[in-house]
DNA sequence: CTTAGATTTTTGGCATGCCAAATACCAGAA
DNA sequence: TTCTGGTATTTGGCATGCCAAAAATCTAAG
C-alpha cells in the first residue's frame, strides 16, 4: 500500500488539490508551559543573587493553572537545553553559568557565525547584504554607539541574528540562537561596556564590506575575529560579574 | 538568612571539609527511559524503510516496564534533541532527516571543529597532539583504509572525538557530539566509501601536522575544509540515500 | 544553651485513570 | 460494488494521588 496515510479523496476533491495543510493543533500544555517557563528563566537575572534559584512544580503549576504533570514535561526539556537542572528529591535550579563556560559558548558562537559568513559570500543577494548596514543607520559620527548603549546593544543582537540568518543554514541559525539565549545575560552587562562598543561598529561595518565583496576567507575571518574579540574581553573584564 | 539551604554543620564536620559530593542518585526511570530510546532510536535504520517510523507510549511503557509518565518525560526530552516529533493525537514519529538537513548539520560541524582546531594550537599539550596519530597506526601504505572500511570508519570517528576533547571545550564537545549523532546513520553510508576514504587519511595527518606546529591559521583551514569537503562529497553522492 | 533524635513537612518520581481528538472499522443505503 | 454515516478503538494530553527520600522542625536529654 503505497499512501496508507491518505484515504482516496472522491474525484472532485482530488483535482482541486486544495492547499489545506492542517488545522491549528492550538499547543499544548506541556509548550505552553514551557514557553513561559523559559521565558521567565530569561527574563530573570539569575546573576544578581548569591543563592541559587530554585523552582517548584506544584507552585509553579499552580501560578499556570495547570496539573504537574504538562509542568514535569516542560522542565524536562528545559533541562535538556540547559537552562535548568533537577535535583533527585531536592528541587529544580536554575543553572548558573561560570566566567569560563560563557566565554566558551562564545567561541562556539565565533565558530558558528564566521561559517555563516563563508557561506553568505556565496549565496546570499548583495541587496540582503547591504540591508544589513540598516541596523546601524541611527548610528554615525555625530551620534555615538557608546552614548546610546541600551539602543545600540539590540542593534547589535539584530545585526548578529539577521547575519546568521541571511546564510539560509537552519543548523546554524537554531545553534547561535541558543547559545545566545544562554550568553544573553551576560551580555547586557558586556556587550554594551563603552570600552568596546567604540570598536564595535566598524569591526561590523568591515565584516559587511567583506561580505559585499563575496570575499569569503576575509568574511570569515572578520567575523570571527569580532566574536573572539568578545570572548576575550568577557575573560578579562567579566570577572565583577562572578563575585 | 544568608544561608537557608545548609544546615550549621557541627564544628569537627566542617573543619574537615571532606570532597563527597553525593552518592549516586541512581538515575531515575525517566532518564533510564530516555537513554534506552535514545540508543534504539540511533540504532535502527530509520533510512531502510520508506514509511516514518512510529512510537506508541502504551507499548513503550509495556516494554520498559514503567508507567506512561516517565515514557512521556523521556519523549518530552528527546524532541528537544530532534530525534522525535509528536504529533498531537496522531503519534510519536521519528525525525527523518533530509539531505540539505545533513549537509547543514556537516556544516556546522566544520564550523565548530575548525574552531577546536584553533584553541588546540594554542593551548593543548604536544604529547597530546602526537598520541593523535595513534588511531590510523593500523593503517598505512601495507594496509589502505578503503580495504578495511568498516575498521577505519570507527577510527575515523574516534579520532574526531579525541581531536574535539583536546580543545577542552566543553560547549565544542557537546555540540559536535550532538550533530555527529544525527548524522551517523548516514555517516555509515557515506564516510567509508572508498572514494573519499583514500583521501581521508592524508588530511587527517595534516590536519595533525598543523596542529603540531602550532599554525593556528593553517590548523583551522584543514580542519574546516576536510569536514567541508565531507559536506560536499555527500550533497554530491549522496542522492541514493533519499530515494 | 546545645545537641542528638524523633517527627512532620516538603519535594520530586511515578502509577493510574479519564478525556477528547483522530482514526479505523463496519453496516446499510444507493 | 461503492459510498456514506455512525460507532468502536486508538492515542496523546492531562489531572490526581500516593510514595519515599530529604529537609525542616520540634522535643527532650545533657
Amino acid at each position: 500500500m503505497p499512501e496508507p496515510t491518505q484515504t482516496k479523496a472522491s474525484p472532485n476533491m482530488a483535482d482541486t488539490d486544495i492547499a489545506i495543510v492542517r488545522i491549528a493543533p492550538e499547543t499544548s500544555f506541556k509548550n505552553k508551559a514551557y514557553e513561559a517557563l523559559k521565558e521567565a528563566i530569561l527574563k530573570m537575572d539569575i546573576y544578581a543573587t548569591p543563592e541559587p534559584v530554585m523552582l517548584d512544580e506544584r507552585a509553579l503549576s499552580e501560578r499556570l493553572g495547570v496539573s504537574r504533570t504538562p509542568i514535569r514535561e516542560a522542565i524536562a526539556m528545559l533541562e535538556q537545553d540547559g537552562f535548568v537542572k533537577t535535583v533527585p528529591r531536592r528541587g529544580i535550579v536554575v543553572v548558573r553559568r561560570t566566567k569560563a563556560e560563557i566565554v566558551d559558548m562564545i567561541r562556539a558562537w565565533a565558530a558558528l557565525e564566521s561559517m555563516a559568513a563563508r557561506l553568505i559570500t556565496t549565496t546570499a543577494r548583495k541587496k540582503d547584504i547591504s540591508a544589513l548596514r540598516d541596523f546601524f543607520k541611527d548610528f554615525g559620527d555625530d551620534r555615538l554607539p557608546q552614548d546610546h548603549i541600551e539602543e545600540y546593544s539590540k542593534a547589535n543582537i539584530a545585526f548578529h541574528q539577521a547575519l546568521i540568518s541571511l546564510s539560509e543554514s537552519p543548523v546554524l541559525v537554531d545553534l547561535t540562537n541558543d547559545l545566545l539565549l544562554h550568553v544573553r545575560g551576560y551580555r547586557q552587562l558586556t556587550i554594551g561596556r563603552k570600552d568596546r562598543t567604540a570598536t564595535s561598529l566598524p569591526e561590523h561595518l568591515g565584516i559587511i564590506e567583506a561580505l559585499e565583496a563575496r570575499d569569503t576567507e576575509l568574511a570569515e575571518k572578520r567575523a570571527r575575529d569580532h566574536t573572539l574579540g568578545l570572548a576575550a574581553y568577557v575573560e578579562a573584564h567579566g570577572q565583577e560579574l562572578f563575585t
